[in-house]
DNA sequence: TTTCCTGCAAAAGCTTTGCAAGTAC
DNA sequence: GTACTTGCAAAGCTTTTGCAGGAAA
C-alpha cells in the first residue's frame, strides 16, 4: 500500500529527517516503485510533479535517506557506474541483470534460500572473511 | 601458481586476443592478486614495470578481458563507483565490505554454500525473475 | 531564531572515445 | 599488408561540493 501523508511524517520524524515537499515526492516515488531507479531515473519520474526540483537535491536527498536507514542504497549498476536505490526495507534477496538493473527475487523464494543457508552459515562468513552480512545483503548476479 | 609466458601465449590465442607487452603485463598482474584491483590501482602496480603504459590502455584491456571471458569485472565498488576485476575463473564466490573493496569466500566454505542452495534453486531463480545466475554470481554485499 | 535544505553551477572521479602512430598477425 | 592496439587528450557520466537564499523545527 502506498504510504499515507501521515505515514511520511511519522516515519521522517523517527529518522529525525526534515520533512519538505521534495522530500516527500521523493520517497513516496521510490516507494511506489520496484524498479530500483537510478538518482537520474528518480529524478525523471517526479519531474511532472515538482518541474523545479534539481538533480542535486535528488543526490543529496538519497544520501540522507541511506543514512538515516530511510533506504537502501544498492551496489552500482555496472557499465554506467550510476547506484540504485531501493525503500524496501524488508529482507529480501536482489538479482542483478547484466545490463545493470535490480530485481527482487519473489519473498517465498528468498525465505526458502535463506533458510537453505542459515545463520551459522552468515556466522562462519564473519568469521572467516571479517564480513559481517544479513540477508538483504545477499545478492545474485548476471554473467 | 603464476602462470608461465607460454600459458599466456596459449590463453591469449585460444581467446583469439592479441598478444601485446601492455595486455601480458596487465594479466600477469590481475592474475597474480588476490585484491580484486580497479584500473587505477592495477595501472599503479604495473607502472614500474612499463612507466609508458597508460591509464586509457588498463581501461581498453580490462573491457577486452572481460568480453573475452580472460577476466570478470565485478560489481562497481560503491562509494567511488570503480568497477573491480577478478581473473580467477573458478567459481567461487565475493564478499563486498562497506567500503567497497572485494574478498574471495574460501572454497570449502564457498563449496558447502553452494551445495546447500543446490541447482534447483538457481534453475527457479532463472524461471521466477527471469535472469540466469551460476556460482560465480553469488555475493554478500555488506550493509 | 537557529539549523538544515534547496538549487544552481562548478568541480571531482571513473570511464570512454577520436585519432594518429605503432605493432601483432 | 591489414586489422587491431596504444597513448594522448578531450569528452561523457555519475556524483559531490560551495554558497546564497529559503524553509522546517
Amino acid at each position: 500500500m502506498p504510504p499515507s501523508p501521515s505515514d511520511i511524517r511519522d516515519l521522517f520524524r523517527t529518522k529525525a529527517l526534515r520533512l519538505t515537499r521534495q522530500r516527500e515526492v521523493l520517497y513516496r516515488a521510490l516507494a511506489e516503485t520496484t524498479s530500483h531507479p537510478t538518482a537520474e531515473e528518480l529524478y525523471q519520474s517526479v519531474r511532472h510533479v515538482d518541474p523545479g526540483l534539481s538533480l542535486a537535491t535528488v543526490y543529496n536527498t538519497l544520501e540522507a535517506f541511506s543514512t538515516s536507514g530511510l533506504c537502501r542504497r544498492l551496489a552500482c549498476a555496472r557499465g554506467t557506474g550510476a547506484c540504485r536505490y531501493d525503500a524496501d526495507l524488508q529482507d529480501h534477496i536482489h538479482v542483478v541483470t547484466s545490463d545493470g538493473h535490480v530485481r527482487d527475487v519473489p519473498v517465498d523464494l528468498g525465505r526458502r534460500i535463506l533458510d537453505r543457508l542459515g545463520t551459522e552459515l552468515f556466522d562462519e562468513i564473519a568469521a572467516r572473511t571479517g564480513v559481517r552480512v544479513d540477508a538483504s545483503g545477499v545478492q545474485f548476479v548476471a554473467p
